[in-house]
RNA sequence: GGGCGCUUAGCUCAGUUGGUUAGAGCGCAGCCUUCACACGGCUGAGGCCGAGGGUUCGAGUCCCCCAGCGCCCA
């Protein structure tokens, strides 16, 4: 390595300290450029990064501080290594998060009736009642409160040392976003990828939202069996069934049990009646029927569960829904019609009539009772605690719900997307596996369309035919110079305004898409699909992010660049764990609540909470420990210590080069330190950050406290030239090496020590590498033996309790005749750190015998 | 029910193709008012590596089985 420089240490303040960092080097990354990306950069020379887009509507907690230190420690090494790092950042506006947010920090509700209001203000302080608003309105409203978010998070990103190109920035509400969105969708759509269907569909009954597979959670609930007894058409006898949901009884369309099932093959092809209601339904047979479960056979409903839409849609069942959008029994039911075949019609309605218009909790009561009555219901309902199906940011169960939506067909490429995941670099590994279990259990195809205002509209319109009837099957298509529009307010081609809404007009869409379906894009809009740009950075090389996110963010990335570019959006997924309480429990809410992420940088200082987070070994869930970021705050502090010793004895002469290095204590030393690199390095080249550091961590302190000690009073010492000589240049080789590798985990402390004699940034300096210690390195054993005789020197002086500076009169050093060599070669630097006057050596089983001075005369 | 991960010192964790007396930090105890660092330094005491079985000259490391914890999927 060249060290051109002779140290001028006029910047080295006299008490160096780690407060004010941030402040001091955030303002000249920014002003220098130092992270902006290279545009002209070629595909192979750039490392391309897919960050997450954090969710702006919540905080910022611990656990994004932890996985987005990882990334940009990966991100600091690529850019060393002279890569050309591609590293956005984006915020994630769209969704009911910020619907939600938005309606309670002003007070408002969305009534997409309502025309907009060009000068609306929402009031100063939220009342009670919230102000109904029109989605333009609504819409300006989430733009407002993401704007002020997007200020907060960024302000905490630079705080934390994130090296991203501000100049990258993008949010998923923004014109561009949208535009890509949109333009991904027609392209799907005239892919024949995605399609629109009237189907049963998850519904959350609170947000009036279809939902996906997606976004479901297993809570478990408590409920209860009950025992019905449907009579059998032929008059001889009853069958038991049991359920959890007896107020779906007016829905039932069959009855189902195990073709194997002995008990009920005998009944498979005839009818029962449903109590109450009396229709006529098959029993049938479908492997999904479990015999274990209750009496071994179960009432199909349209619709209690998936399962049911599954049987429903395998066996060819007719649709008997009667759970209203808002999650109500409807006011009345067909009985009697044509798919609805009911031997009382009369008694029918009047049971359903105590029904209708009730919650389902409420409908159950009701139908208990009913059957009760009736004598339908055999013994008392029996308690049980089961998983039930809830949208994950919901209240209430879902409810399957007859409604028209988008999909995007997944499940015809079921087989190709595993392949996908088979392709995939995963770091760790076995995170894999997340994802292949979530395709195998895909149970249908994606719905990317929500009945929620905010978010990218469908680019698309629909046709009113002269009888007032919506054609959902040709839509008309938003023309790509147009993107992005807004269906309801931007008129199809060949038709005008006036004719929204009317007989032989037209009409918008009125959903908007699936947070998902426009962060799976997140490649195409950051890289700027369709520019120049794209083409540099696209397939990514990386995509950071947490596992909770795999079956969501990851999986739709997936799907979209499978479809559209045939191949993986980026090669490598470094999947980063969550942060536990210091109890190993999921850290709860109170805990993050109080413990916010820009307190912990005020108190222990960004470098040392990224310590801690670079710690956490990938993919590997870590405990909150504060504890951890004090040890990076001294690791911190030392650098800054060490750097100003160790540039101390270098000031004022020009440093040697590395040929300078002909001691065997410093060649042996560089010869550790090419180690080092090789290790740290090789560990980086796979995502191990967490072992990049432990390794650089335990060679500095040892360095600190050992190789320090040793050779400087040689590094000052001016009799003799060549041994100086080789002090200064193994001293200013490794600060210079140490320096760069702690950079990527240390981006304050080392930057400043680096400022002292360098005039560019750390962070552009070329990660190190062997060639650079040139033939310095000699692996001799030296470095350990001389560390071992050293800490025999201290034992002593401890055990004596004298201070370390207390004079050693001799040191008997009884070792085997290749150790006894290395010692007396660096004999002088052994004397220099422990004060000792004269060395023995004798052959023989390793001892030291360590003979302090009398005390001087004072 | 299927799968993945974890279980090593009081605590948090390393331990990369199996190789001599198992490592670090914190904490603890003691010492050192040291001229880079008291936001420090030095030294020390702490472990039959979750239980059982197997392979091997040799197992924390590989195989089988069991238990506990956590997570993913159904």
């Amino acid at each position: 390595m060249e060290n051109p420089t002779t140290p001028s240490l006029g910047s080295v303040p006299e008490k160096p300290t780690i407060d004010g960092l941030e402040a001091a080097w955030v303002p000249r990354w920014n002003e220098k450029n130092v992270y902006g990306f290279d545009a002209t950069a070629t595909r192979d020379q750039v490392f391309s990064i897919d960050t997450p887009p954090p969710t702006v509507s919540g905080s910022l907690h611990i656990g994004h501080v932890f996985s987005y230190t990882h990334a940009d420690a990966i991100a600091r090494f690529q850019r060393m290594r002279g890569r050309k790092v591609f590293y956005p950042m984006g915020w994630d506006d769209n969704g009911l998060p910020t619907e939600r947010r938005v309606e309670n920090f002003f007070g408002v509700r969305c009534d997409p009736s309502l025309p907009y209001d060009p000068s609306f203000e929402p009031p100063a302080k939220p009342g009670d009642q919230k102000i109904s608003i029109s989605r333009k309105n609504f819409v300006e409203l989430c733009q407002r409160l993401t704007a002020t978010d997007e200020e907060v998070f960024k302000e905490l990103w630079q705080r934390l040392g994130l090296s991203v190109d501000w100049k990258l920035e993008y949010s998923t509400i923004s014109a561009h976003a949208q535009e890509v969105s949109q333009r991904a969708f027609l392209n799907m759509l005239q892919r024949g990828e995605v399609y629109s269907s009237e189907a049963p569909t998850l519904w959350d009954v609170d947000f009036r939202t279809a939902v996906s597979q997606a976004e479901l959670e297993d809570r478990e609930r408590p409920g209860a069996y009950h025992r019905v007894r449907f009579e059998r058409s032929d008059g001889i006898g009853g069958i038991d069934i049991e359920t959890t949901r007896p107020e779906l009884l007016p829905s039932c369309v069959a009855l189902v049990a195990h073709p194997d099932d002995a008990r009920y093959q005998p009944l498979f092809g005839t009818t029962v009646r449903t109590p109450l209601f009396q229709v006529e339904v098959p029993v049938v047979a479908h492997e999904l029927a479990d015999p274990e479960k209750g009496s071994g056979i179960a009432m199909i409903c349209t619709f209690g569960d998936t399962t049911d839409v599954t049987w429903w849609r395998e066996l060819r069942l007719p649709t008997r829904a009667l759970i209203g959008r808002d999650g109500r029994f409807l006011p009345s039911a067909d009985f009697g019609g044509d798919q609805w075949p009911c031997a009382d019609v009369a008694a029918a309605n009047e049971n359903y009539a105590q029904l209708a218009g009730k919650s389902a909790n409420q409908a159950r009561t009701a139908i208990v009772e009913l059957l009760t009555t009736s004598g339908a219901l055999i013994g008392e309902p029996r308690p049980i605690t089961h998983p039930v199906k809830f949208y994950e940011k919901g209240d209430r169960p879902l409810e399957i719900v007859t409604s028209r939506q988008w999909f995007v067909a997944t499940m015809p490429h079921r087989e190709a997307l595993l392949a996908r995941g088979e392709e995939l670099n995963w770091h760790p590994d076995f995170m894999k596996h997340r994802f292949k279990s979530w395709v195998e259990g895909l149970n249908g195809d994606w719905c990317i369309s929500r009945q929620r205002y905010f978010g990218v509209p469908f680019p698309v319109w629909y046709r009113i035919d002269g009888d007032g009837i919506i054609n959902f099957d040709e839509p008309i298509v938003a023309e790509a110079a147009s993107l992005p529009i807004d269906p309801s307010s931007d008129c199809p081609p060949g038709f005008a305004e006036p004719q929204r809404g009317q007989a032989g007009g037209f009409i918008g869409d009125p959903d908007v898409m699936d947070t998902w379906a426009t962060s799976s894009l997140t490649p195409q809009i950051a890289g700027h699909w369709g520019t120049d740009l794209f083409e540099r950075v696209f397939p990514m090389d990386l995509r950071p992010q947490a596992h909770e996110i795999i079956r969501t963010w990851l999986f739709s990335t997936v799907v979209r660049s499978h479809l559209e570019f045939n191949s993986l959006p980026f090669t490598n997924a470094a999947i980063s764990g969550w942060i536990l309480d210091p109890d190993r429990k999921k850290m709860s809410k109170s805990v993050g609540n109080v413990v916010t992420p820009m307190g912990l940088l005020d108190t222990h200082g960004s470098d040392a909470v990224r310590y801690w987070a670079a710690s956490g070994r990938p993919g590997t869930d870590t405990a909150f420990d504060e504890a951890q970021m004090k040890i990076g705050r001294r690791l911190a502090i030392k650098v800054l210590n060490a750097s100003k010793f160790a540039l101390g004895r270098l000031e004022g002469a020009p440093i040697p080069g590395v040929d300078a290095i002909t001691q065997p204590l410093d060649r042996d030393m560089v010869a550790a330190l090419g180690q080092l690199i090789d290790e740290t390095t090789k560990a980086f080249e796979q995502y191990d950050y967490a072992r990049a550091l432990e390794r650089t961590e335990q060679f500095f302190w040892a360095f600190c406290d050992d190789y320090i000690e040793l050779v400087k009073i040689r590094a000052y010492r001016t009799e003799s030239p060549a041994e100086t000589a080789s002090a200064r240049a193994s001293l200013a080789l490794a600060l210079s090496v140490l320096q760069r590798l702690l950079a990527p985990f240390l981006p304050f402390v080392t930057e400043e020590v680096w400022s002292w004699w360098h005039a560019d940034s750390v962070h552009l300096a070329e990660w190190p590498t062997r060639d650079e210690l040139g033939t310095a390195g000699d692996p001799n054993g030296s470095y350990e033996a001389v560390r071992d005789a050293l800490a025999a020197v201290r034992r002593e002086k401890t055990t004596s309790k004298v201070s370390m500076r207390a004079e050693v009169e001799l040191v008997t050093v009884t070792n085997d005749a290749a150790t006894i060599e290395r010692l007396r070669r660096a004999e002088e630097d052994l004397k220099d750190a422990g004060a000792v006057r004269t060395v023995a050596y004798v052959e023989g089983a390793a001892n030291y015998v360590v003979t302090l001075a009398p005390p001087a005369e004072s």
